[in-house]
DNA sequence: AATTACTTGTGCTTGCGTTCACATGCACAA
DNA sequence: TTGTGCATGTGAACGCAAGCACAAGTAATT
């Protein structure tokens, strides 16, 4: 086949987790082909958009018949760059650390999550879901395992240095869920969740007047 | 003073409580004025579309000085009706659901979690943080409470009835952390967040080729 | 009063993303 | 082989958002 090479925009890039979390399902569900008016229902995106989307990689669907669940899922697979395993590691056992390491949806992207710190004394030592907690001071031991991704759940006011401490270990992507704005090299990505953040839209959306 | 009535941009909704937060922090660290050039620097936005944001709401600033950070912190109250506290129910005492019941981000912006539910006989009649878990088939009672606004932290396969049931019971925002689509009424607003999703996209960003 | 330094508010340009609408192409049946 | 039905792929139009660049306005100083 003759393959494109159209830029793949940034709104496409944040939908194709959705996509292949939907297509995964559906292929569940015993599903091989689907057409893009069944998938933009299925996933809540407009079928023109799905096309589009689709159309910047490739020509995977079939006139008249629709698209093969299959291809499409390992071909976004292959974009994302999810066909290996990726390791990460979570820094701030409190709440919010602990669900995240215990998050079912991990999987299904290929994402492990094989070391947990913290600063705390009382949690070093102690155990999640069978992962050692150990101390932050030894994040360094990041560049021997390998682990690029940092996943950020510790208090607002120790985010930066926190990020200053994974860019130092060699982390390229941080996950941050602080309620803050982190500054870091050029060369690595931070993606903020500011969870409280979405919440604050609900009043303005649903209060009349 | 003249205020304007222009239309405020969706986007601009959404940079709201990350601006919001900044004036809060600004002011607990003990300014009264700030440019949009320090702004920016410290939410992480470029310093225009900081000026043309804030201008959508009226004249806050003054030429040659900046901006009075309570009195725009109160208009964007105003604007996203922060101003009464939002009460707001959880269903899912599972480890993502107790974690944003602990979250202290949500005093920020005057959330409290008055309702929590769960469908686990074993969870029910418990307690997180003082708050009793009760039966989700009890969902009803929101009505009564006037409770508004649901946090689902439920599993995928049970989200969807979940949503259905919220809808039933009254409440208009739903707070969707199940990775799912969900389907409501034209009237009642969903926010869904992905967690693994945003963590998928981490991969593409930070692989070279 | 005039000068300087500074910062807002905004018209305009540019770029990006979404959606429409239809030509193109495939599969199947007669 | 021809016709029918269906769904893709995409050019084009539209709409929204971001950022530039500068006029307008304020404060402080001389």
């Amino acid at each position: 086949m003759y393959m494109k090479h159209k830029r793949i925009p940034d709104e496409t890039i944040r939908r194709l987790p959705l996509y292949l979390r939907g297509l995964v399902f559906l292929l569940q569900e015993g599903h091989l082909s689907v057409s893009s008016e069944k998938f933009g229902d299925y996933v809540g995106v407009n079928s023109s958009q799905i096309r589009k989307d689709f159309s910047y990689f490739g020509e995977f669907g079939v006139r008249g018949v629709g698209y093969d669940i299959r291809k499409l899922a390992i071909e976004i697979k292959g974009i994302l760059k999810l066909n290996e395993i990726h390791k990460a590691a979570l820094i701030g056992a409190g709440n919010l650390g602990s669900a995240i390491i215990s998050y079912p949806g991990l999987q299904l992207y290929g994402f492990d999550i094989t070391a947990v710190f913290d600063n705390n004394t009382h949690k070093i030592g102690k155990k999640i879901r069978d992962i050692e907690i150990l101390d932050v001071a030894k994040l360094g031991i990041l560049k021997k395992k390998n682990i690029q991704i940092g996943i950020i759940t510790v208090p607002r006011n120790a985010a930066q240095e926190t990020a200053d401490a994974l860019v130092k270990a060699g982390v390229t992507g941080i996950l941050n869920f602080s309620p803050c704005y982190i500054i870091v090299p050029k060369n690595v990505k931070v993606i903020t969740i500011d969870i409280a953040g979405y919440l604050a839209r609900m009043p303005y959306y649903i209060t009349a007047g």
